[in-house]
DNA sequence: GGAATTTGATTAACATGTTAAGGGTATCCC
DNA sequence: GGGATACCCTTAACATGTTAATCAAATTCC
C-alpha cells in the first residue's frame, strides 16, 4: 500500500461553525435506500453482465416473461423506467432480437411487445443463478425481515404518494 | 381522455406457460428499494432543480459543509459516487465557484476539496426547504417508523457485505 | 537508486436518468 | 368534418452510472 493513509482523509469543522448541525449526511433517508440498493445489486450485476445484460434490460426481459404481449406504456409503469430510456433499450433489444414489437391495430400510436425465443433462452440460462443469489440473501437477512422490510417500504411509497399534490404550492421556491 | 383504455394494457400469459412462476416481479427487493427511494427523491428534486443543483451536486456540497477540507476519496465514500462521476461533477462545481479545490502538499496525487463561500450561500438557500421537506416525510411515515426502517436498512447493507468475497468462486457464470 | 508495482485521480466509452421538445394518431366538440 | 386538444412514443440534450484504460506520483523491493 503506497501513502500512509491518514485517519479519515478529512478535517472536520470546528465548533465555532456558523452552520446549523444539519441531520448526519450518510443518514439521511435517501442515503439509506440509495446504499441498501446498491449492496443489493452489486450482487446481481456480476451475473448479469456476464450474460452481457444491464440491470435495466434485465428488469425488461424479466417483465415480459409474465405476459404474452404488453403495451409499452404498461411495460414503463412494470418495470419502472422511464419513456426515453425504455425507448432507447426496446430499440436495442430489438436489434438484438431479444424481444419482438409491432403496433396494435385499433390505435397505431401504441406499441405492442414481447420476448422472442431467443430471448426466453436467456433468461432461462439467467435465472437460475439470480434466484441463487436472491435465496442466499433471503437467507442471510432473514425471510420474515425480508417481507417486513418490503412491507415498510410499500407502506412509506404510499405515503409519500400523499405528498405529491399537496405540498405543490410551497411558496420559496417557486420561479 | 383519447383511446379508451385497455383494463390493463397487457395479456397475462396462458396458465400453461413452460416457465416456473418466478417471484412476481415488482415485489422483488431490487424493485422495492428502487420505487420507495424515487418516492423520497421526488420530493426534493423540484427544489433543488429551482436552485440549479442536481440531486448528486446536492450531496457533494452538503457532505463539504461538515467538514472544512476532504480528500476526493473520501468524499466519494462519504456522498456515495463512484470516482468518474465525481470527477466530472468536481470539475463542474468549480467553474461554477461552489467549490474550491488543491492538491495536497505531502501528496501530489489526492486532491483536497472544500466549499466556497458561494457554494455555502447556495446551501443557506436551500437548507431550510429540504429540511421541511424532509419534516413532512417524517411526519407523515413516523418518526419511530423511520428509525425502524433505516435499521433495517443498515443492517441489510452489512449482511450483504459479508457476501462480497464468500460468493466469488460461484461457477456457472465466470468467463 | 531505479525498475516494478501500487495508488489517486482523471479520461474514455457506452448505458441510463431526467426534462423538454417533436411528430404522428386519435378524440372532442363545435 | 375539421380545428383544437390530448395522447403515445420517440428524439434531443445534458447529467450521472458503470467499467476499463490512462497518467502521474508514490512505494516497494531488490
Amino acid at each position: 500500500m503506497a501513502g500512509k493513509k491518514s485517519p479519515n482523509g478529512s478535517h472536520l469543522k470546528s465548533a465555532g461553525s456558523r452552520h446549523a448541525p444539519m441531520r448526519e449526511f450518510s443518514r439521511s433517508l435517501p442515503m439509506s435506500l440509495l446504499r441498501a440498493r446498491e449492496a443489493v445489486m452489486r450482487q446481481f450485476r456480476p451475473s448479469l453482465r456476464n450474460h452481457g445484460l444491464t440491470e435495466q434490460q434485465w428488469r425488461i426481459l424479466r417483465a415480459l416473461t409474465a405476459v404474452e404481449t404488453i403495451e409499452v406504456t404498461e411495460l414503463a409503469r412494470v418495470a419502472f423506467l422511464l419513456g426515453p430510456s425504455l425507448s432507447r433499450i426496446l430499440r436495442d433489444l430489438e436489434a438484438r432480437q431479444l424481444i419482438e414489437r409491432r403496433t396494435a391495430e385499433a390505435d397505431l400510436r401504441r406499441g405492442v411487445v414481447s420476448i422472442s425465443p431467443k430471448g426466453l433462452k436467456l433468461i432461462e440460462a439467467v435465472a437460475p443463478n439470480s434466484e441463487a443469489i436472491y435465496a442466499e440473501i433471503t437467507s442471510r437477512f432473514g425471510a420474515r425481515k425480508l417481507a417486513e422490510l418490503q412491507d415498510m417500504l410499500g407502506v412509506l411509497e404510499r405515503s409519500l404518494a400523499a405528498m405529491e399534490v399537496a405540498g405543490e404550492g410551497n411558496a420559496a421556491d417557486e420561479e
